[in-house]
DNA sequence: AAAAAAATTTAGATTAATCTAAAAATATTT
DNA sequence: AAATATTTTTAGATTAATCTAAATTTTTTT
């Protein structure tokens, strides 16, 4: 039933898996090649393996999609991933924006059982630290609804809910302003000129800018 | 100063580290091809790498010795495998015979803040749940006298410290006799015939034959 | 609908890790 | 000290994953 594949052929999948989710349908060897910091002559060679083991349907020249069976191992390593980060943020004490490499090695450790009994020491936990959703063990992946903040209106308040770019810089950059996931803010301005962000968060009024009000989600909390 | 080096060539080093404590010196090719259960000219090949990367000191036809720099790197692996072995059982309730295969994946996630998190989280522990101990941070390894149940002495007490052969079967047996680390128990008769043993553990009388006693590694209590 | 540009695939190499079979060196036995 | 056996190395292939450069297909622009 399940074959062994390698870190490289299940780190194929999950960019498969992840570039999916935003090109709704079939993902093309460019975008695989970009986000896997390889060549697209890698990708083509990959992919071809990948359809023989009949994760991947692949018609040349018109990209590729995961089978059933593809997305289901996907998601079960988008699984181990998070609730590995989950236990170093929460158990280790590592921060948010520390986790991201160690989880990338950690996601390919196999075994169901360890996935199980760490979901089970973690207290079954529904998303990671960056408040992506975790998988349950079936493969279902809950969907919160949300917005980016700078979709959002004067006078409202939100929650935060979830970060889009995880990258060091950026997360620092939150914990150096006190944004965090979970906390609540009002939209106080925003400015026409460059879409600035005037938001009261924690009785402090701070600025962010467009591109950061785009990489946080929020929830509506109060209209 | 340390290179990332492939999960094979630590496996390489962690078998020769692991050669080296019975051999008292070098290692021969034939022996590593066995303990890895791959083949003698696969090892040469191997060696020469890891000889070119100053982890071996490598002399044709007269066998290998770890480096100092080999010796840390091989160690370093021992500790992440062996504190991976407490976390599962310990905080993940595995059984000491389901931990080993998983330990052998998890060994190989190269962070050292990790692993030093992972000895916070675990207390310090010093020994892994089959008695082994734990190297320190700097590589010293604590080394705790005992002796096989074998050389035992009739009518003294032992605690069990150790076990010599991690196999399934072994620790399984073992579990089924209610034989376990830290039991006290008292050698009652040795048969001249077949070496085997007659013991008194947790009030019962149970027998167990050379084999077992061999596997077995014990320090007296009480004359 | 041609021409030009972009995306994708193929052809041919390279590197790591492995193997089998044969050659060479070392160790053991007579 | 020869002969034999064992161990170890070399030679030559193979498989996975990658690359560059060239060829092909698709898409976009004119
Ligand atoms: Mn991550
Ligand atoms: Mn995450
Ligand atoms: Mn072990
Ligand atoms: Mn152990």
């Amino acid at each position: 039933m399940l074959e062994t594949l390698s870190f490289t052929e299940e780190n194929y999948l999950k960019a498969i898996f992840s570039l999916s989710k935003k090109t709704e349908g079939s993902v093309s060897t460019n975008h695989i090649a970009d986000k896997l910091s390889t060549k697209p002559s890698s990708v083509t060679d990959m992919i071809k393996k990948l359809a023989d083991k009949m994760l991947v349907d692949y018609k040349k020249y018109q990209g590729v999609s995961l089978t059933r069976k593809g997305r289901k191992t996907a998601v079960s390593i988008v699984r181990n991933h998070r609730l590995w980060e989950v236990f170093l943020v929460e158990k280790l004490n590592f921060k948010w924006d520390e986790v991201h490499d160690l989880a990338e090695q950690l996601e390919h450790i196999n075994s169901d059982v360890l996935t199980e009994r760490l979901d089970a020491f973690l207290d079954y936990p529904t998303h990671d630290p960056h408040g992506d959703p975790i998988p349950d063990k079936n493969g279902n992946i809950e969907q919160r609804k949300s917005e980016p903040l700078a979709n959002s209106e004067i006078g409202k308040q939100y929650e935060i809910i979830r970060v889009d770019d995880s990258s060091d810089n950026f997360l620092k950059y939150l914990d150096k302003k006190g944004i965090a996931i979970g906390k609540i803010l009002t939209v106080i301005h925003k400015e026409i000129f460059d879409n600035s962000l005037e938001i009261n968060i924690d009785k402090k009024q701070i600025l962010i800018t467009e591109e950061v009000a785009k990489n946080l989600l929020v929830r509506i909390k109060k209209q």
